[in-house]
DNA sequence: AAACTCTGCGTTATCGTTAACACTTTAGTC
DNA sequence: GACTAAAGTGTTAACGATAACGCAGAGTTT
């Protein structure tokens, strides 16, 4: 491994004048600077970044957590984050809560042990808070995504989640549908609270009983929204609903496989929305009713927010940005006749 | 901070014994183990992987270079990535090259500067060779993922990209088809390269000219898919194609977005077969014939290539891997009758 | 009881970089 | 020409952890 000290050496100066060369100082005369320059491309000489971020307290590294990275969503969460991260001079580590609180406090600490100056985390649930907590008193700067923990004051960037489900459903609602079910994920989730909400406000604001719940233990799967799906088949016909909302795009997929498992069509027998698109699946077939929340921008917000903090707006207040979603009405709902999908 | 010191003045040993808690090692009393143990939780100590890693020389992180995260190929490749790292105590740190030699490079660099253990690279095409050399010479650990470059022995996954190409087209042959376009990505891509050879080799074994080519500058974006889509619905209807081979899943959507521009129906009026599967997408509407590559699989064998020569194996020959794709009938070739597709 | 072994701990030096300070030399001022 | 200022460079000491070695005391062997 070539240390500055080789440089140094090669150059025939002393490792302080090669730093300040690496570092773009002043007070370097050109011909020194030039024969540093040369004497670094000829031994590909790379700073440490290790040495360089025990000396300063800091490695230029922020870490995202999400709860699954294949999920679309957090996909273009990832790519918002990396983006800010990387013109701002940021590396960005990743991890996967796979919605476990465990698995997420366990990222966390290998992200603290590495040092990384920031935190970007859409946290698995309620339990998230003790993590969040230490974190908090010990003075790392983080941002919450997509989700808020109740009695966790930080920068968040989250979606309008009473909104967006408000508007499935009084959508549902506009289409003459009076059985309407919910399929949610954990309830530990807060966007899983707040959809449950904007759902029971669409159907109490009508005057219909908010009944057709169903809660699936494993937040956001697909398997659950199968499971769900099934349940909710076995109903007797009066009880039946015709028609579905699933609070993300993961659950709806699974829906969806159960009701054609069943041969139930959709929208004909049964309509389905949900929430976050999945960009590739409605560029190719614009099938699933949604509200698109802008994931990508969730992104850019957040590590903006971060990056800002780490550059040292220490004390602001707590900045909370709710972005709302837009309602994009496709085939899955039943609104317009099902179109010849492709052509 | 706290640091080791912290913790060794409070438990009234010294930092080496404390160092000895944190990394289990034996020869230490149990009564001083379980004060020291003790006094890291009181005090909320987390080791300082900076200088660990300084030190040891190692940073138990690797870098993942791909052209674009959000391409849920490469998501996949990513999840499958950070699984394995993680069970093997490594973390992960992520870059996109959208394709760009000058983007990986700058990327690369910063994952030198923080000195990764070692990197997972799709390479941007064949420019990415002199960056590859270097690390080569440094003897930095590298593992190509889903791509070759000439003259680069390394580890490497991939799949099988001339049989997946033969395949897609001799499939849209044995149905009829005997006008096929390739929309194919930058032959900068190893990728690229093999799928053009299948689809020549298909249509030369039946004694077909394989004109029909286009090859877009910009590498597998689903804007450059829409142009070549376009440009082949310009052709004069004796030469335009009846199907269209898209190399991968990115240029398909933008060639289903041209078509139905035009009110091309699929695969009615235009077959699409391509490479790389859209989970969610295939899930919600078995829509897209595709060949199916393994990308998990390519993650998780790719990270534990490059975590078996960290844990020493350093002069075992370069292992190549080539995973076959599986051919997945759907709607979008005409093979069968398009079926409802949602019910 | 002398010689050895093993346990349980501490000391010292080091990883590669840079902040803070110190030292020359040259230029500029009166 | 003495004095100050600035430019250009070097020295030293740290950042936090640990490898290598050292050393006291207890236990074991001969």
């Amino acid at each position: 491994m070539i240390t500055i000290q080789d440089v140094a050496h090669r150059a025939g100066v002393s490792a302080m004048t090669v730093s300040r060369v690496v570092n773009n100082q002043a007070r370097v005369a050109l011909a020194t600077r030039q024969r540093v320059q040369q004497a670094i491309k000829d031994l590909g000489y790379v700073p440490n970044g290790l040495a360089r971020g025990l000396l300063q307290g800091r490695s230029r590294t922020i870490a995202l957590v999400v709860s699954d990275i294949s999920n679309p969503f957090f996909t273009l969460i990832a790519r918002g984050v990396e983006d800010v991260a990387q013109r701002c001079g940021y590396a960005v580590i990743l991890g996967n809560s796979d919605e476990t609180v465990e698995k997420e406090r366990q990222y966390i600490n290998v992200m603290l042990e590495n040092r990384v100056d920031g935190l970007l985390i859409a946290p698995a649930g309620r339990g998230s808070r003790k993590v969040l907590d230490s974190l908090k008193q010990s003075g790392t700067k983080f941002v919450l995504i997509d989700r808020h923990v109740e009695g966790i004051m930080a920068d968040l960037v989250e979606g309008d989640n009473v909104a967006g489900a408000r508007q499935l459903t009084a959508h549902l609602l506009s289409l003459g549908h009076q059985r309407i079910a919910l399929v949610n994920g954990s309830l530990e989730v807060s966007t899983a609270r707040d959809r449950l909400l904007g759902y029971q406000e669409a159907l109490q604001a009508v005057g219909i009983q908010p009944d057709l719940v169903r809660i699936v233990g494993n937040s956001y799967k697909r398997e659950s929204g199968r499971g769900a799906a099934r349940e909710l088949l076995l109903l007797p016909d009066e009880q039946r609903p015709t028609a579905i909302v699933a609070t993300n795009n993961f659950l709806a997929v699974g829906v969806i496989e159960a009701l054609r498992e069943s041969s139930v069509r959709v929208p004909e027998d049964m309509a389905v929305v949900c929430f976050d698109d999945i960009e590739l699946a409605s560029a190719l077939d614009p099938f699933l009713t949604v509200v698109v929340q802008p994931a990508r921008t969730f992104g850019t917000l957040a590590a903006q927010f971060l990056i800002d903090r780490l550059r040292g707006e220490e004390d602001i207040a707590p900045r909370r940005v709710i972005l709302p979603p837009e309602l994009s009405v496709r085939a899955s709902c039943g609104a317009r006749l099902r179109r010849p999908p492709h052509g």
